[in-house]
DNA sequence: TCAATTCGCTAGTTTAGCTAGCGATCAACG
DNA sequence: CGTTGATCGCTAGCTAAACTAGCGAATTGA
């Protein structure tokens, strides 16, 4: 994460130090979501695609297969199967859409999203907790800063 | 992931405003991650074990075949399986533990690194751009933010 | 209008996860 | 010491979940 360049001012010391953290902190990421998938008792993809819902979902935004297929990088006869399997399971329904009769829209159940939130909950609060103690200029700060890093690596 | 909680103060609205950041943040680092595996052709376990190792490695720790299976919370037939794989690929080697006979040492080899490097450089360099822009202090409680909230949902 | 494209799905194959269990080694205790 | 129980990584065999190839229906645009 730091191969070449080598730090020389306090500045470059600090700008290290945050690269250093996102790493740890990407790393934290993967290891709640890992966790998740055990007390969920689903797989790696199936709950990405469940978090992709909710997300979008919270946007107000409507998720197609198709969607599903490009978030997560598998190819449409993948995401096919996953849909059957996460509508059997009663996570989703597919849903007609409303302007392309080729199109489906993707719809979480009620029983998906309180799952996904009792589960989910506890990280939330911990880190409701923690964002708490920082005041509202820091707040600010963060919140610009993981926008732009979050666009220099996705530019999507 | 803000379900229930309506925010009320202009304080509670910055805390949303971040737990909305990290959120798509984390999509962003997904998104950054299946890009790579893409890029390199090689599937999602694999390739965070790659970047387990070049973590490790840079904090000077040594990693067993164990800490792989633990970390990436596959069962250790997996992780036997995929140690194959990689070091079939010649990403990496197996080499005897010093001082425990049953156990193994999982090294990288440079060929792994520069590779590794070479296609995680420019999200690199992005991330690097973004965080010159922010000075000294702002990047201090960018880090300290990062670190508490990592271990607020990973606390292992 | 009609050719090209896009959408989600099916069929069949390959990859990569899992459980169960083994031999070798280590650490602790009488 | 020597024995006993735990831990390490591995093998064998099974299952789950990805992939490629290709289809019909619907949409778009020349």
């Amino acid at each position: 994460m730091s191969q070449p360049w080598t730090p020389q001012t306090p500045h470059d010391m600090a700008v290290m130090s945050v690269l250093q953290e996102i790493r740890a902190f990407s790393d934290a990421l993967d290891r709640m979501h890992g966790g998740m998938k055990g007390d969920m008792d689903m797989n790696a993809t199936d709950l990405a695609a469940l978090r992709m819902l909710i997300m979008r979902e919270q946007r107000g935004e409507t998720v197609s297969p198709h969607d599903l297929s490009k978030h997560l990088r598998i190819s449409s006869a993948s995401t096919t199967k996953m849909l059957d399997r996460l509508s059997a399971s009663g996570h989703l329904e597919r849903q007609p859409h409303p302007h392309d009769r080729r199109g489906r829209v993707v719809v979480l159940t009620q029983a998906s999203r309180s799952e996904f939130f009792r589960h989910f909950g506890e990280h939330l609060r911990g880190m409701r907790t923690v964002a708490d103690r920082y005041d509202e200029a820091q707040l600010e700060v963060i919140a610009r800063f993981l926008a732009d890093v979050g666009d220099a690596i996705d530019p999507a």
